[in-house]
DNA sequence: TCTGGGGTCCTAGGACCC
DNA sequence: TCTGGGGTCCTAGGACCC
């Protein structure tokens, strides 16, 4: 029995989605003007997160900073992006998508793929995913794409062929048609760098990169990603549709500030933040950590990055927070101007740390009681904030950086 | 024009053990 | 005294995805 894949991919998602409510409330629909979503227009570093097709035709894109985009068009309609309004419309539109094949992986927030095989025959697939297509479209309010395909690769670039609102099929025997013209940088995987490689050794499209010997390859690339290249340019991909929701591996939070930082107090206490929300998020999941990392940037994007393994593993802000700050002075010279702080964790257990150290630091307790404060306060912030949306009210204040805010009115003070 | 935030996986070298 | 090789863990760094 041949397989049958939809790759699912809302168009523009971002744009579409905050489109649909605004069009709710009697508002003109961006999609039909030059428009993009960006995430604090007023932030002069914020970047696109997604663009409508009148403004991707005008050479606006997503990723572009707002700055560069404003003058392509200083007409353009930048609209602030809405979280809990986009986890509804994923909701909707994964439950959708649902009802057509149990069989479904969710790719990112706005992607998905189905298995097929025991829905449609390759004759109806098409005439079944213009269906699907419709329904969301009629039912959301936003239009997608969909790929159809025998593996999730070509269901995955098929989707991506036109847009929007199109069905396009891509089987194992039209690759060399539909897929091999197509510049190497198309295909899943070939990155920028990837690319510029390919490039650089005369390969410019799929095809030639179908065509190229293993040997080349590797030397090009390393031997496990050419055997995945070469099996992608030509079409193959045996990968099964994953249904099960697979647990985080690691967890990160970072932040670009205002202006770079140079004062030692500000960066502590963008280190707290960070490491407040990473601790906040795994403590949420009932995880523990045994590796903490800081991360870096400088003015120039150039990152500098350190990790660590913990004694034991940890859930505990300050425990993250000073291997974070121990790491930073170890790393930072305390002049160069910092753009970004982060902190990621990673090694995760459920197990509970095994509290047996005499050596345990007497402070721990404390650290304790401030994580538990910390997360009622969050909890609070999270059902007022979500009151407040109920209500049309602005939605948009963070949970932990109410926290914070307390922290910097000296009502509470971060772990030393 | 001046570049966000959150993830996954792979590679390579060094330390350490057997 | 000097030698081999495999396995595993750790860290750093780089590529990709949305």
């Amino acid at each position: 029995m041949p397989r049958i894949i939809f790759h699912i991919d809302v168009n523009s998602a971002f744009l579409s989605w905050i489109a649909t409510k605004l069009v709710l409330e009697g508002k003109p629909d961006i999609r039909l003007v030059p428009s993009v979503v960006s995430g604090d227009p007023s932030d002069r570093r914020s970047i696109i997160s997604a663009a409508s097709i009148p403004a991707k035709k005008i050479g606006i894109k997503a990723a572009m900073p707002v700055s560069m985009a404003l003058r392509i068009d200083p007409s353009l309609v930048i609209v602030q992006g809405d979280w809990e309004w986009y986890k509804r419309c994923s909701e909707s539109f994964i439950a959708l998508c649902r009802s057509y094949s149990p069989v479904l992986q969710q790719f990112s927030i706005d992607e998905c793929f189905l298995d097929m095989s025991l829905r449609c025959t390759p004759e109806n697939a098409v005439e079944v995913a213009t269906r699907l297509k419709d329904e969301v479209k009629q039912q959301l309010g936003f239009t997608v794409n969909v790929g159809v395909g025998s593996n999730k690769l070509l269901a995955k670039m098929a989707s991506d062929f036109e847009k929007p609102d199109k069905v396009h099929i891509l089987w194992e025997n039209e690759v060399p048609d539909k897929m091999w013209p197509l510049p190497v940088g198309d295909l899943l995987w070939c990155g920028k760098k990837t690319q510029e490689r390919l490039n650089a050794y005369g390969i410019k499209t799929i095809g030639q990169l179908a065509a190229l010997g293993m040997g080349s390859l590797t030397r090009l690339v390393g031997q496990k990603f050419a055997q995945q290249l070469h099996e992608n340019a030509n079409g193959r991909d045996e990968s099964p549709v994953e249904t099960e929701i697979q647990e985080a591996k690691s967890y990160s939070a970072e932040r670009t500030f205002p202006q770079d930082l140079v004062k030692p107090a500000d960066i502590d206490r963008a280190l707290f933040y960070v490491a407040s929300i990473v601790a906040h998020r795994i403590r949420r999941d009932d995880f523990r950590a045994s590796t903490v990392s800081m991360f870096v940037k400088y003015k120039d994007f150039s990152m500098a990055q350190k990790q660590c393994t913990l004694d034991q593993p940890s859930d505990v802000t300050a425990v993250i927070l000073n291997a974070a700050r121990r790491m930073l002075s170890e790393t930072w010279d305390g002049v160069t101007p910092l753009r970004q702080v982060g902190i990621g964790v990673s090694k995760l257990t459920h197990e509970s740390a095994i509290q047996m150290s005499l050596f345990e630091d007497p402070k721990m307790e404390y650290y304790r009681e401030w994580d538990r404060q910390y997360d009622e306060q969050a909890a609070r912030a999270e059902d007022a904030r979500l009151l407040a949306y109920e209500r049309k009210k602005q939605p948009n204040q963070d949970p932990v950086y109410v926290v914070l805010r307390e922290v910097k009115s000296g009502k509470k003070s971060p772990p030393e």
